[in-house]
DNA sequence: CGACTGATTGACGGGATTCAACAACCGTGG
DNA sequence: CCACGGTTGTTGAATCCCGTCAATCAGTCG
């Protein structure tokens, strides 16, 4: 029953092993299956969050904007994840929440969360580390932004999207779908658009990668990893990836 | 008893309300003192932690270092926080603490804290949120670095940090100890120490702030805000500072 | 006093932005 | 089926913010 929920559910596992009775808690939490369009707003900043959101299919992204009108993504979302834990643990959104992809999305009630939480400290626990692990994640997008160039930054994003993916079970050969356009590109990497189409376009002339539509496709997964200088511990993901492991083996 | 953990208690007690029981229990807790130098490492990238560490008096910086040598500065920590909560609960540091000034720390037993969680609940949820809160800086800090100028960033920060340290009840009036140095602001900023240099002479020229030494005072605190489109929400403060409200007031 | 770290300055170069078009692609509807 | 409008991707030229290199100055401490 349920098996809806499946992608949210093994990735707590993942994050903090569950016993069966933490499951079937969770599992018989109520929860509203919704189906959300391309670029709905799921949550609005400075919205007061009474709901908790997991999302079960498509992709997602947080972004604030500036009052000049520039905006930078904060993080991407991926099906299993809690893209607005932040917001309802705190009971405030800062930034907003938007679908990059049609998809599908679980809607809890943050008062049944709360008493989840306190009766099954595991999912808590796997919960606290899901929230850690999105610090990780963004603090190496800091990194990125701070201190590597533009083709650094765009190949670290392509190296983490594939592992994180790959994490999830939802990545077997080494081409995927990357919901992102190239000005949602720029706004998470703090380039202009211009400059993410020269840079794509570089890597596609060095034989790095080949993109068509949305979709991306590495072809030379260990020169993309040392131009972005990227190293997956910092996703926590639980098989370990060693540098310079592809992410199709 | 144990004044000393005054200041931590006191933070945790902002981001959640605990009761008697609670801060009892917190303060029942076996924890040894350290005073540590400035400089000093106190977690290195790649350490299994087993200690979980609260910062009671000076300043400490998490930064990661690229293999080409340039280094980013992930955050900053005032006394308090609980700086290497994450790697503590992922029991993995990826990214180096250090403390940016002469100090003292509380070392406990992560396997203590892991008891406390369980039985105090309100601790678990009040920590829980410092993460959060510590992930919502690091998102406006992703922005700054994405978004804004030199001049921006640098004004940012030096909002940031002057409101953290009033909502620790560390400021009282518009001058406060800014522990990074040059070098330091540029890793934090994504500049170089020489544009950071010209980037504060400009705010100093401009009649915004006075520096002396490590020591910052604001003298316009209405353009410094405008200049950075600073807005204190991420902050989570309690006290609720709009934005356009002076640090001094 | 020397040695060191941190702050400052100048000249020069380059990666990225800006502005302003244009092309390709998409779903939609006549 | 094709015309059509909107989004996304592409291109070129000029500009500029910031980086690089290298040297100097100022403060601190043993």
């Amino acid at each position: 029953m349920r098996e809806i929920l499946a992608p949210i559910l093994s990735k707590l596992n993942q994050l903090k092993p569950l016993e069966p009775a933490d499951k079937e808690a969770f599992l018989k939490m109520p929860c509203r299956i919704k189906e959300v369009d391309s670029g709905q707003v799921l949550i609005d900043e400075g919205i007061r969050t009474v709901n908790c959101i997991g999302l079960l299919s498509g992709f997602a992204y947080s972004h604030q904007i500036l009052q000049d009108g520039k905006r930078q993504i904060i993080s991407v979302h991926i099906p299993g994840d809690f893209p607005d834990l932040k917001s309802a643990i705190l009971g405030k959104a800062c930034d907003t929440l938007q679908m990059l992809s049609p998809g599908r999305i679980a809607l809890f009630n943050m008062a049944d969360v709360q008493r989840l939480l306190t009766e099954r400290p595991a999912i808590q626990t796997a919960l606290w580390r899901e929230t850690l692990v999105t610090t990780s994640i963004v603090g190496e997008w800091l990194t990125n932004v701070g201190r590597r160039d533009a083709r650094g930054r765009i190949s670290h994003h392509l190296c983490e999207f594939a592992v994180r993916l790959r994490f999830a079970g939802l990545l077997e050969g080494n081409a995927y779908e990357f919901p992102l356009t190239q000005e949602q590109i720029a706004d998470a990497t703090g380039l202009t658009v211009v400059h993410v189409n020269r840079t794509l376009q570089d890597l596609r002339r060095a034989g790095v990668i080949r993109t068509k539509r949305r979709a991306v496709q590495i072809v030379d997964w260990q020169r993309l990893v040392q131009l972005s200088d990227f190293s997956p511990r910092y996703l926590h993901g639980k098989s370990e990836m060693r540098q310079g492991d592809r992410p199709d083996q």
